[in-house]
DNA sequence: TTGGCTAAGTGATTTAGTCAGTTTGTGAGT
DNA sequence: ACTCACAAACTGACTAAATCACTTAGCCAA
């Protein structure tokens, strides 16, 4: 079964990105160039780049042109046509996090560096602002896990997370007493400032298993 | 910014596969067909498509039909368009899961149950048999995930792994002592037959360690 | 300098078809 | 009655040539 030509030019796409020393946001050549470059027809060329939008490789924007998109050398990815938010899902979500960030914590207690509490506090700082704001630029959670050091670690988790902000709401809604989850955030950022891996590691942990009783109590939904 | 028709199309081809009930294998609409029940062109079904393959919620095969792919309902993927490895790329891979997987195991002991010891038993036997057998079908490291019970725990490990099919053979040629290879899982094993957490978390920790400095410790690539 | 207009470039979609595989049913031959 | 070859009929893969919608940059006038 040989790849189909959109296949290949997929590759061919990303070859031109990737030799032509493109970063994200630098725009690609025309779909209309592409067509004549590759001797195919226009459809083509706009399969092989749906394919790539699908994955966040590139970026349309009507009118203007095509762009390398954000997550281009991300190596996994939260899927973009995710199944429905349901009760179970979300216990599920947190079942994987209270496995996996506790020991993430641990390891940005030790890697973090100052940039990165700088972070952590404009995160902790942003989320007492009103909803609807900036607050979802920095997650506590996501800037965590990038002051691990380790950007695979940066990916797993924003990808883990960005199913929240369909749910985010919701969550809120149930855990919505916000100046214990400021609190705990805080906690954990001292934790991880005094470099403290046992500590980061078991407030991370109480905080979301906090959340995850909140969830469980929780009746409707 | 509305829409576009295409990715409004997306949405509403999801929404047939699930409203229908339909499962991974089962056969969706024709091209044609969907063009005509959306009085659209075929082209502009094609990108919508293309936009569900590449993240596997559907597969072509050529003269047969378009078929609902096996990983539609996955939270995570791994990014078929990926960047390619680096020496420092396997690196940081491994660094991950240093710190997920230690974690991942002591879980998979508490929580395992009988048919995924069996599972996990013929993951670590079918390691032995030559390379290029089904040796690939079931990895060790994906199915100790699975026996979390925790699906989303599943999906990120196994798209973490998926990178390593293609540096599968690189690290094996680092990492050769394949016995010892077999004789750590064993141990690991047994420790989640157990029950044993702290065990299972240990000796995870240390069988990647090895794996690391063994990497570390390459001059080539 | 500012504001609006215009023209060129780009993505979005259509229309109408051809080519290339797969599946299935039919019918001839045994 | 059974088998096998073969021919529709269906499917995906791709082409060709347009038109529409939107953005941007540049120009010109107020």
């Amino acid at each position: 079964m040989p790849p189909s030509l959109s296949d290949r030019l997929t590759e061919s796409i990303l070859g031109i990105i990737r030799d032509g020393g493109l970063r994200p946001g630098d725009a690609i050549p025309s779909a209309r160039e592409l067509a004549k470059r590759f001797a195919i027809t226009t459809p083509t060329v706009r399969e092989a780049l749906r394919k790539l939008e699908a994955t966040g490789a590139v970026e349309f924007r009507h009118g203007s042109g095509t762009y390398v998109g954000p997550t281009i050398n991300n190596v996994v990815l939260a899927n973009p046509h995710r199944p429905p938010i349901t009760r179970d899902s979300v216990l599920q979500l947190i079942g994987a996090r209270l496995v996996i960030e506790p020991a993430v914590a641990a390891q940005s207690a030790v890697a973090r560096r100052p940039e990165n509490l700088e972070r952590l506090e404009a995160a902790v700082t942003n989320a007492l602002v009103p909803p609807g704001g900036p607050a979802f630029a920095l997650n506590f959670h996501v800037e965590l896990a990038a002051a691990s050091g380790n950007p695979l670690l940066h990916e797993v988790l924003a990808s883990l997370l960005k199913v929240r902000v369909r749910e985010q709401q919701q969550i809120r809604a149930l855990y919505d007493n916000r100046e214990r989850d400021h609190q705990e955030h805080q906690a954990i950022v001292e934790a991880v400032r005094a470099q403290d891996a046992v500590q980061a590691e078991r407030l991370t942990r109480e905080h979301l298993d906090n959340i995850r009783q909140a969830v469980e109590s929780a009746p409707e939904f």
